[in-house]
DNA sequence: GAATTGACGCGGC
DNA sequence: GGCCGCGCCAATT
């Protein structure tokens, strides 16, 4: 019934779970969602997000700390990075943020 | 219905 | 520390 047969809302559950200023990985929004080692699901969940969902998508990033949301959507990156620098959030001269300290722990 | 791709992660070199 | 290859599942062609 309410299952609809997708695991995607369980993933934008584990998305809307990430605190402000802090930033998560795929593999751990999978594991968060239950969903351990499928973290490509996560990035085609978050693909599939419509503009103006309530998810705070800009606070997932892949384990190099870096956007990947480029290869979807160039500018869409740029979106991101800003969404991020709002709320606290440093970037490096590379492009990539400090998964040491905005991280969150894998529980 | 099969083959390919894709908002990724991890181990190995 | 960076680059290469394999694995995973779902959506698309």
């Amino acid at each position: 019934m309410h299952s609809s047969g997708s695991s995607y809302v369980q993933i934008y559950d584990a998305v809307c779970r990430i605190p402000e200023g802090c930033v998560a990985t795929y593999g751990d929004v999978a594991d968060m969602a239950g969903l351990p080692g499928r973290a490509r699901l996560v990035g085609y969940a978050l693909y599939a997000l419509e503009d103006g969902a309530a998810v705070p998508w800009h606070r997932v990033v892949n384990a190099r700390g870096a956007l990947s949301v480029g290869q979807a959507s160039p500018d869409a990156e740029r979106v991101q990075r800003r969404l991020l620098e709002a709320e606290g959030i440093e970037f490096g001269a590379d492009g990539r943020l400090d998964l040491r300290r905005y991280r969150l722990g894998p529980a």
